[in-house]
DNA sequence: GCGGATATTATTCAAGCGTATAATAAGCCC
DNA sequence: GGGCTTATTATACGCTTGAATAATATCCGC
């Protein structure tokens, strides 16, 4: 007869833990093993307490890729602001992005749950689209600004043509060194993403990739 | 008291429905839409059949993976296998990549679900793991070829670190082809994936993307 | 065309699902 | 520290799920 104890959280505490636990769960059980019920247990609530923070489990999961996904354009931006020249800042940009912990099969796997839902729920495409244009629009600001810092004429058109490949290469060494992590040392992919951004912009070899901190 | 009619298929062809059928459910509503009795509705049988043909769901899934998975790597071996000369056959596997059938927002939603499920089941991982390695070999293979053509030295390792790169170009551009499809022309896609493995390969610009035929 | 093998249907089962509602413990204000 | 608000728990509901079982329609060999 006796009710558990609880502690009352804030708002903010309270949506982000339940957010971070449906994380977990997709992770660990996969979209059809995340049900409301073991989300609860792993944030340690009960399952009712989910209908007050949000109108649906569905938009649960929105909130859920929302996260995921500027948790890891978030990242890479971070990374790039640290450096002191554009070139700098275009470099460590690749380098977080074929890195840890931006490269965690965890985070891919929670990545590709979202992505196949984009086709299903227009709202996941929404948050998708979102994304992906912050994400081409940051490539494309560093290449301008590395083009410029080079003297080097790009036309606008040039460079969001750039942008794509750049984005596309990225992404897919992404995918590869997450996938196939056992394959490739750490440092194996940062350098293969150096060496082929700089085939990709028309470099000298080793413009990028030569190891200058 | 009237049982349904039927057709007693031969196993193959059975299968083959069954499997269809569940590619369609996921694709449509998801991996959480796709339930044994859904699947069955679609393909025209009842839901007990499914156990007849599989243990259980779970290997009637996989089973639908690796058909998805060949059916995009052999579609591209396929396109590439029609050229005359190894650029030609490289310069159409690349093409074909980034071209439908294989850029389909479906393909890409059931890819995408399945590649979710990689770290939670590992029977899917070796599915994903059998297929990279054969798309890699095959890249491999025609990288050789025209580099040989080409009267170019490149050692196996440069290859390896080549085959790498491409791979995800390919593998990125599909993905932003296909999720962002109103972006890109069909032709816009291919022209660029042409351009940047040419840049890749330290190519001269247009020996691969220049119309030829 | 008949009988036997079996592919397929129909039905049942227990478990788990997302959601709704009512009871209650927590913590802030005065 | 007593009362009010409300975040949280507890419970119940109606459906759906994957799987198991029993009944039966189909079709092949003869």
């Amino acid at each position: 007869m006796n009710r558990r104890t609880y502690h009352r959280a804030s708002e903010a505490e309270r949506r982000e833990d339940l957010i971070l636990a449906t994380l977990d769960c997709i992770a660990e059980f996969g979209i059809q093993g995340a049900t409301v019920r073991q989300i609860a247990t792993r944030a340690g609530v009960t399952g009712g307490l989910i209908r007050h923070y949000f109108s649906g489990k569905d938009q649960m999961l929105q909130a859920a890729y929302r996260k995921v996904m500027t948790g890891m354009t978030e990242t890479a931006i971070a990374a790039a602001i640290e450096g002191e020249t554009a070139k700098a800042r275009l470099r460590r940009f690749i380098v977080a992005n074929v890195t840890p912990p931006v490269t965690d099969p965890r985070t891919l796997s929670l990545w590709a749950a979202f992505i196949s839902h984009i086709q299903i729920d227009p709202s996941f495409a929404a948050v998708h689209r979102e994304n992906y244009f912050a994400f081409l629009e940051a490539l494309e600001t560093l290449l301008t600004a590395f083009f410029a810092e080079q003297n080097r004429e790009v036309s606008p058109k040039e460079c969001r043509a750039h942008a794509v490949a750049l984005n596309a290469l990225v992404d897919g060494l992404w995918l590869e060194g997450t996938l196939a992590a056992d394959m490739f040392a750490e440092k194996e992919l940062a350098e293969n993403a150096l060496i082929s951004v700089e085939a990709l912009l028309r470099l000298q070899p080793g413009e990028l990739s030569a190891d200058e901190r």
